[in-house]
DNA sequence: CAGCATCCTCGAGGATACTG
DNA sequence: CAGTATCCTCGAGGATGCTG
């Protein structure tokens, strides 16, 4: 099962599917993580950052962001004001992820449109 | 690894959950398309990338195909051999998403340490 | 060889109610 | 304000068998 390292020397693109790239991207890729970093360009309340996502739920925000501060991407600090009030904030960590995803980003903008025509012809092919 | 970028600090980074960036995400973000993407750095067969890719059963790779298919990542041709045959192959677009990605995988190869040591740390203080 | 047709499992995500 | 605690839905992914 020790497999070589044959995969696409061409292409020069290391990616493996039992490889570490597997992780990050099973981290990032739920319905709201990217969304949560994204947002964090200043550290942020709970309640302000589930303001901001439209339709998330206290239970998965909470999930969201407990996931994030255990891979140290996002740090979490309980203010000891009136009402508690708890402070979310990008770790130096979380903040050296946003320039390789700003890549990522950058490419979906160039591409959108392409990619919606193909798509909206493929289903006219396959419809029709 | 400390970049000049200077967008991360500020809010340079344009996604949003209802943006392009969300669609890119769902379509990468199943658990076999980037590999599938990194194995074709040349046209390949269909049972050659179900060989390559441990565990998928055809119907699941079958969807995923047609899925990248479908977005124009991937280019898909009948061979009129003799027991048919079906090659798979990146197309431009899918080819010039590979850069991007790298960005990612760079990335997670430098950090994956300092994640797992995160994580670890964050089981223990939390006793799992 | 490269699929499609069924059936099934499992967990992410959501709805709702309660609380320090 | 920022969470838990239950319960439920829904679809991605898998197992298995059949076929042009």
């Amino acid at each position: 099962m020790a497999t070589t390292l044959e995969t696409s020397a061409t292409v020069g693109i290391g990616y493996r599917s039992d490889g570490p790239s597997r992780l990050i991207l099973d981290q990032l890729a739920d319905k709201w993580s990217m969304t949560v970093l994204a947002f964090l360009d200043r550290p942020r309340r709970f309640n302000e950052i589930k303001r901001h996502l439209d339709g998330v739920t206290q239970r998965v925000l909470t999930h969201t962001l407990r996931r994030l501060e255990r891979s140290g991407l996002v740090a979490r600090r309980v203010l000891t004001t009136s009402p508690i009030g708890v402070e979310y904030s990008l770790t130096p960590l979380g903040e050296s992820l946003l320039e390789p995803l700003s890549h990522l980003y950058a490419w979906t903008d160039a591409n959108l449109d392409d990619i919606r025509a193909h798509q909206l012809a493929y289903d006219q092919r396959v419809r029709g």
